[in-house]
DNA sequence: GTACAATATGCGCATAATCGCATATTGTCA
DNA sequence: TGACAATATGCGATTATGCGCATATTGTAC
């Protein structure tokens, strides 16, 4: 792999590496849905959901369509979610190592 | 999901979200590396190479061990390089799409 | 046309990431 | 001990991110 393809791969990681994109991403997964539902996810401001909804669509993580007021947000890229799952178990095995490391050390 | 949950998850993300470190993660799925060895990978300073590991072990993705003077890095997690194996469709397919838009409109 | 609802964008500020350089640490060998 | 090799860390400068506020856009209904 050269550096110019490891700098596109960290541009979608970089995409999802935000934690209210990571429950925007797992909200899709439950199928497309309008921003106005997305923004009882967390709480915050409008425009910036607003703001990390296009930045996941410029990634190519999802895409948006119009209906009527509503624009709706499609995953483009399930396999993301698995991927998320990944990084999950890591999370929690790392977590697990500091705490061994803790207590013998 | 819980917006804790999500940061985590978002943790690991952005640990992998570099260009370099992604060389780094693919290059550790061959087996242990020393830091000498890394550093032949992409032409960065010495001293922000070992930055980035750091970044990584941090987040529980890599391990070290000292063997005399040299500090060989291990990845804790192949499974990660599914999310760079999809990252890399995702980066594809917005390509293709990116095309067929300028092709369309 | 007006009024309103849903969504997006411009702007300024605060914080975080990255980098290069110098320097510190750790280990080996003579 | 001193000299050197491999790696890590402190610091300052630059750049990128994220946020909130105000405002603009787009669509609907009257």
């Amino acid at each position: 792999m050269n550096y110019a393809q490891a700098r596109s791969r960290a541009e979608i990681l970089k995409a999802l590496a935000h934690p209210l994109r990571v429950l925007l991403v797992e909200a899709l997964t439950g199928g497309d849905q309008c921003v106005c539902e997305l923004n009882k996810l967390a709480d915050i401001d409008q425009s910036g959901l607003s703001r990390h909804l296009a930045l996941l669509k410029r990634a190519g993580v999802v895409s948006d369509r119009r209906e009527g007021m509503k624009v709706f947000y499609h995953l483009e890229t399930p396999c993301i979610m698995r991927a998320l799952e990944c990084a999950f178990e890591v999370a929690k095995a790392g977590v697990k190592r500091n705490r061994k490391l803790l207590a013998t050390g």
